[in-house]
DNA sequence: TAAAGTGTTCGATGGAGGTCGACCACATGA
DNA sequence: TCATGTGGTCGACCTCCATCGAACACTTTA
């Protein structure tokens, strides 16, 4: 393995930045937080719309929300700690994924139910 | 038939208060009110405590809730409109029916998740 | 260094809904 | 007819949270 530069953050370690990003397992998240985060609209949107794509391709700016980047911002922490979703930076931008397999076990059905919501 | 007098409310149709008992089929609920109900912690006590006794034996005044009658009733009506529950009149009480089967079909898993709770 | 792009934090605001007391409606029994 | 018990309705209150603009922090690039 030669000592060819890395490209990613894994081999420079968190950024200033991720060092504060705060995750929580879906099996440590109680159900009231649980139901809380997927009442809400807007944050429906999100998932389903994380749903769509594949995994880390997703910027916290490139969803099609009817709020502005605050709210924006307010919604994906609710989600983080909610366990729904898992966030990653990358430069400036915090891409996303949707933790599907985890939160399923933990909430069987729940998110199935946001996800097969036709708008 | 005979013109015998009948003791049961079916023979004499639906009472005054009856009448007014307006109920929605699980089907017919958008994911956004079947959410809406459960997320509140004293309907889902509520939820729980109607699924240890079988159907139609508890009145809607001898559930334990930390909530004055007025809460409690209002409570009730959003259980109700979220087709959650079945309500009918027996004299002065008004007897309670989990929509088991029915929400289940609608919300695969949500009343489980809601059910399986440990307070 | 400066500028642009992305995202968070802060403080304030508004609205939705949970809560209550008081009163009302209905059924039952004395 | 009256009293009692059950439950709903009404109006008011109050808390929580979604929302926003503004300011800030970090990264990248010119």
């Amino acid at each position: 393995m030669s000592v060819r530069r890395e490209s990613n953050t894994e081999a420079r370690g968190p950024s200033a930045r991720a060092r504060g990003l705060t995750h929580r397992h879906p099996s440590e998240v109680p159900l009231q937080d649980a139901l809380d985060a997927v009442a809400d609209p807007v944050r429906r949107t999100i998932l389903r719309e994380l749903a769509g794509r594949p995994d880390w391709t997703r910027a916290c700016g490139t969803f099609d929300l009817p709020v502005s980047k605050a709210t924006r911002s307010h919604h994906f922490a609710v989600l983080r700690a909610a366990g729904l979703i898992e966030q990653r930076d990358e430069g400036p931008r915090r891409f996303n994924r949707l933790r599907r397999a985890e939160f399923d076990q933990a909430f069987p059905g729940l998110l199935a139910l946001v996800l097969a919501e036709r708008v």
